[in-house]
DNA sequence: TCCTTTGCATTGCATATGCAATGTAAAGAT
DNA sequence: ATCTTTACATTGCATATGCAATGCAAAGGA
């Protein structure tokens, strides 16, 4: 046989090619044969390391989303051992909005699969687990930031979660600038953690 | 000439269609062929109607944003004359949660077209435009829910827009279910309208 | 040394796609 | 009555697609 080879390796370069085309030029012209030409492969390469489409797809899903979480747990990484909840919770967050054209490239191939899996229940449930996994962590970062019980981590994460996501779509597909988004961003991080409790009751 | 018909009108019922397909197997599913069968017609009717594919997606986003756009509006309207901002504020954001499944196809579909128009700029011009008319409302209405202006309105009509939509793209691909969703929106409008000026500072 | 396994390339096929071209029948104009 | 316009339908074509089938050379084991 030939030069043995790193399977997953393999598999992973043709993913990121997958993930450039899909970036540049949306999930619709990701085929086999573009695929391929990025990779600077031949269609046969990469049927050899996928026995379908399909299952091409749910790799790179997967490889993004690593991509992703790992950019995510950098950030954190950044702020130091013991960093106080908020900044956490920060970080994390901010890591949804696109603020360069490498980071608008990820965002507009995750939002790619977000529409991908809503028509497609076996992808949708692995994007819940994730988000899952994302969801109870900073619900616990939000219980350490608030130890009063004035607020429901789970409600309030889902708010900022989904606010940070919205965020970056808004920046991809309605022009928002980044620098706005962040602002928002920020600002609703702030009336969150920051209120103080039963202002009115 | 066979009876005359309302261009205006078979346009719609075509696009009706194309939503229709789109809601179901997402935008890639989307050819003359499909649309036309699922319209009942020929695909050579819809050729007659549109000069290529892409105006008849054009129309149909369009198509789309209408209807969106006038359910919203129903909804306000159905809060009386005068309403409090701060309703008209959760009318208007509750609008993008979707609740059953006519909902959930057309959040369906709007997300595929917010990543449609991620990688084709002039389709994101016009989502832009539309979006900073809706932005420039929410941000009047907030105004005029808190008349002291200890919040920008800009920045936090941007923050509940994205939380609105961030909460429908979860409810679509991330399985929450829209009773959380609609529970974290009340929440976020909650915390931004009702919280005191000067918390802290 | 042979022979099998492995990594990849090529070819081919059935099917789908956008679209141009052309046909045709009905309704109105003259 | 004829002629033209309108509203479709049909056909066909060039191209793209996923995938199966097959080829084939290099590396290792026997």
């Amino acid at each position: 046989m030939p030069k043995r080879v790193d399977h997953h390796e393999r598999r992973q370069q043709v993913a990121d090619s997958l993930l450039r085309v899909a970036a540049r030029q949306g999930l619709e012209a990701v085929s086999l044969r573009h695929v391929a030409e990025e990779a600077g492969v031949t269609a046969g390469m990469v049927q050899h390391y996928f026995p379908s489409k399909e299952a091409m797809m749910h790799f790179a899903m997967a490889t993004a989303s690593e991509r992703y979480e790992r950019r995510m747990r950098a950030r954190i990484a950044e702020l130091g051992s013991e960093p106080a909840p908020n900044e956490v919770i920060r970080a994390a967050l901010i890591s949804f909005v696109p603020c360069d054209e490498s980071e608008r490239d990820e965002a507009r191939v995750a939002l790619a699969f977000q529409s991908y899996a809503s028509t497609r229940p076996t992808v949708a449930a692995e994007l819940a687990a994730q988000n899952a996994q994302l969801s109870e962590f900073l619900a616990a970062q939000i219980l350490l930031a608030r130890r009063d019980d004035t607020v429901d981590p789970a409600t309030t994460a889902t708010a900022l979660l989904a606010t940070a996501e919205g965020l970056a779509v808004r920046v991809l597909s309605a022009k928002l600038p980044h620098e706005a988004a962040l602002d928002a961003l920020t600002y609703q991080i702030t009336l969150t953690l920051d209120t103080p409790p039963d202002p009115d009751a």
